[in-house]
DNA sequence: GTTGACATTTACAGCGCTATAGATTAGCGT
DNA sequence: ACGCTAATCTATAGCGCTGTAAATGTCAAC
């Protein structure tokens, strides 16, 4: 057995000459096809394991037109959320024979748009988008040839498949589960200066139906607001409530990472959770259960969220060229020890 | 203009024909090439825009055999040190033209072989690889054509290049700095059952020099066991020794895992954190900085990690092909509340 | 021994781009 | 004008694989 890996590449071409067959017979028998005598596979397989040939994939991909692989963009690998959903797409996608291209946006607006100019044109077939800062007009606008499935809520457009779960509706379950819990002043953590996106939008317009369903008055104070997306903003907004003087017996946070801000804003003011403040995170990342107390949290369906936007874009990869498909994923609340 | 994105793709030949010229000025206009007269760039620009062309990915790599890829093989993206070194690589590589596949090996050893053989043939340019289950014997054995760098310290072949931090040494520089803050009786989070993995051993081993190195007994209740890596099974590992009456006033941890693990268990026993108990965590990720109280963690420089590994990588795919280069990364300790 | 009807196998034209070698044009000194 | 070098541009042969159409084999039935 030679298996020269120093020299040139061995070629398909190179064991088609040692079996003496054509290259054909090879690319046949190295896919499994069907109509190939038993003798001929076992001949093509030994010259194929003498040489140690292994398909170069690029010059396949060129001769079918199809990649085999997705590129999902994101804002930032490292956001657990989004982390979580990488791994949930990757698993989704390879269990259909795809690979996926991580595409770290950076909240970039101009990495954004070279995302949905096709960017990536002729290298994947198919993009799964969550966007941050473009919008539906412009997503609309730069309509790419490549099949795009969207997820979040920042955009929308009536022409592209998008995938999201109810966050009004998200907002409102929770808000109602700590109504049944006895809770009945909630706070909001928080809307935050300079957000562009629509989540905190939608979440906070839930948590204000609910209440409103639930025959209580908005308190404005209660929906705080925060200088920024960091823990430390998210820290300041609710002390700074406390300090204030506004009473509160449960927090809804935007997400998790806010949630992270209300326990330790709570814990230095001395306020016990769960026992005097609930707390409720959004998100139901890692950290969720790691924290201590571990925190309850709107949970969307990941999976169901992966396995959908993946069925979308499959779909259009597959040639469907119709309009746009909004799917609704379930949600629920994981109860942890912080409610 | 006419912006023709339903039909067959614009190919470079299509925009030649329009501009009346050959094939390859086209592409020197496309890859500003220098020796192309002003007159001759703005006619083909002008034709490339009417038409819309993006040059196929595909067959540009197929042509000069260079992806622009690398490969980032990793145990789960979902896990923080992981998501945080695929930011960091993936940024690095970014400066340098170069873009990231995510292969997410999944504790698998089928999955991890099949990176170190050639799996991503042709597909990628080279692979930076973090292995978690295949040893080094195997990995010197398959010792793949495209160019390799491992992270990590799972295994460290000796004709591959590695990179990893000085283990041993950042764990005595934790536990020094423990003894300095007048701890003396120091715990370790844990040795995991069934762990085959190097790292958990390099840090005990460290642990255990800073002790003896400081004339202190080693105590080997205050080595404790967890029967998993889950944060439950941290819980059970430090609440036993508690409930076992083994004292203790530090804990230092193997990973940020086990130390959110030591801060409920601590919690749960009512012990104050860092009054009674100091607690040192290892990885410096995300959840350090949200944790309340915030977590002190020994930190390795992840980004010198990720441009070291991207380095080197580089250097091997530019064709250096000489012995495994053995790369070692500073460390720090990040000082929180915990400490 | 032939004939169909299939099952196998082959030959080769692309896929879209790059890069080499050669053709053409331009610039300049004399 | 002429010759010569340098600057531009063109023609075309691959890169390694797949898919189509055609060629060849095989086998049962006549």
């Amino acid at each position: 057995m030679t298996t020269d890996r120093s020299a040139g590449r061995v070629r398909l071409k190179d064991v088609a000459d040692l079996a003496g067959v054509s290259m054909k017979t090879v690319s046949n028998v190295v896919h499994d096809y069907e109509h190939v005598s038993a003798a001929m596979r076992t001949k093509v397989q030994s010259a194929i394991d003498e040489l140690g040939y292994r398909p170069n994939l690029t010059a396949r991909r060129l001769a079918t037109g199809k990649t085999g692989m997705i590129a999902l963009a994101i804002p930032e690998i490292d956001q657990f959320y989004f982390a979580e959903m990488a791994r949930y797409i990757g698993e989704e996608a390879g269990r259909h024979g795809y690979r996926i291209l991580v595409e770290q946006t950076l909240n970039d607006v101009e990495a954004e748009r070279a995302v949905i100019r096709d960017r990536e044109e002729g290298l994947v077939d198919g993009v799964i988008f969550h966007p941050a800062r473009i919008d539906t007009l412009e997503i609309a606008r730069l309509r790419p040839g490549t099949p795009l499935v969207l997820l979040g809520e920042a955009a929308r457009p009536l022409n592209t498949d998008h995938v999201m779960i109810d966050n009004t509706r998200a907002a409102r379950d929770g808000v109602e589960m700590l109504l049944r819990a006895g809770r009945t002043r909630i706070a909001f953590l928080a809307t935050v200066r300079g957000d562009i996106t629509e989540s905190t939008h939608l979440r906070l317009l839930g948590y204000q139906e609910a209440l409103l369903a639930a025959g209580l008055e908005l308190d404005p104070r209660l929906v705080l607001q925060s200088d920024g997306f960091s823990i430390e903003d998210g820290v300041r907004a609710l002390a700074s409530a406390v300090e204030s003087g506004v009473a509160f017996d449960a927090v809804l946070c935007r997400d998790d990472l806010f949630a992270m801000a209300a326990l330790r804003a709570l814990g230095q003011a001395g306020l016990r959770v769960p026992a005097d403040v609930s707390v409720l995170g959004w998100d139901d990342t890692a950290v969720a259960r790691y924290s201590t107390p571990a925190l309850s949290s709107i949970s969307p369906d990941k999976r169901a969220l992966a396995a959908t936007a993946f069925a979308l874009l499959e779909d259009r990869m597959q040639g469907y060229d119709g309009i746009g498909r909004h799917e609704i994923v379930p949600h629920s609340i994981a109860e942890r020890a912080t409610t």
